[in-house]
DNA sequence: CGATATTCGGTATAGTGCATAACAATTATC
DNA sequence: GATAATTGTTATGCACTATACCGAATATCG
């Protein structure tokens, strides 16, 4: 379809009458260019196909990659608050609070008042979000990154990893 | 960061409110835990430092990733209308509208109604579009590419483009 | 041919992510 | 004790994304 006169390759003229049969042309795939050079271009069209199967595999658990890093951040670090865990997501603080509000309403966290500071709320995990966090692990690393290392194999995989981490770090 | 994309506004400057407060105790750093080792956080986060840096580099051509992309793919693949573009770069119709506008509103695209087709706008860029299309790749490659060559070396940046490229392309 | 379906650009709209300003309560500072 | 800073929060705006729908033009097919 929408047959381009100046397009390289075209159809042997069967020129005078359509014929029925005739399956439409597929277009002609379009020269990326520059484009497949430029990192920050595949970077994020990675990131899509990749936060796509993260959602995919954890569906059952109906959490996004952004839930997911909290509740892993608060299991590995107990006793913080809305601040610090926003903070090292790079999350804004106005923003988290509804996406604690998420969390909390579903049972998987708690926000439980400071004694030293009476302003700041720490956070907590339920049991039941340690148990979901438990069976987030599981499906992310049976089903999603285990997709990844098959597609990449280990070394490729833990080498990408890296390079991605120093980009984030130090670019 | 927060480079505002839409007008003439220049960035909000950093430390205009908060320049005394130097500090002394930094709160100890949180635990990323299983964090690292999850591709899409990382993925993530090198993606926005990467398009922050773009933004950087460009940004006396006042152009985001998404329009040099633009840009790029018109000079590429001439004669092809709206929809073949916004298709390859993953844009859905109707969010290529404005996007034309504001291209085509800087002298820097042109819709052309199809002599064949006329339902469809054949795509060009103008020679204002090429100019600055030529400046922005100069940038990109002497400003934005060259720091990562620099950060990665030419063979790892290149077997990171490759990685990301399959990711994207397979997964 | 003519009726129907499809495609194209476009509008309207809703949801989400991200950023800033401002506020009450609390704490720190001097 | 007066002032400044911090915490969680609300309100708000902007950009990006996704869907439904429309008129015009074209394609399809009886």
């Amino acid at each position: 379809m929408t047959v381009s006169k100046t397009a390289d390759v075209a159809k042997p003229s069967r020129a005078a009458r359509k014929e029925p049969a005739e399956v439409a042309v597929e277009a002609a795939a379009l020269q990326l260019g520059e484009l497949s050079e430029l990192l920050g271009y595949s970077l994020k069209r990675a990131q899509l196909r990749v936060f796509e199967d993260f959602l995919r595999c954890v569906a059952p658990l109906q959490l996004t990659p952004a839930q997911f890093s909290v509740l892993l951040l608060l299991d590995r670090n107990p006793g913080r608050n809305q601040t610090e865990i926003a903070n090292t997501l790079g999350i804004l603080r106005p923003n988290f609070v509804a996406m604690l509000d998420g969390l909390e309403s579903r049972d998987l966290c708690t926000r439980i008042r400071s004694t030293n500071d009476r302003r700041s709320h720490i956070l907590m995990l339920t049991d039941k979000g340690r148990a979901v966090l438990a069976r987030a692990k599981k499906l992310v690393a049976n089903k999603h990154e285990a997709r990844l290392n098959e597609l990449l194999g280990p070394a490729n995989r833990a080498a990408l990893l890296e390079m991605l981490a120093t980009i984030a770090r130090e670019f």
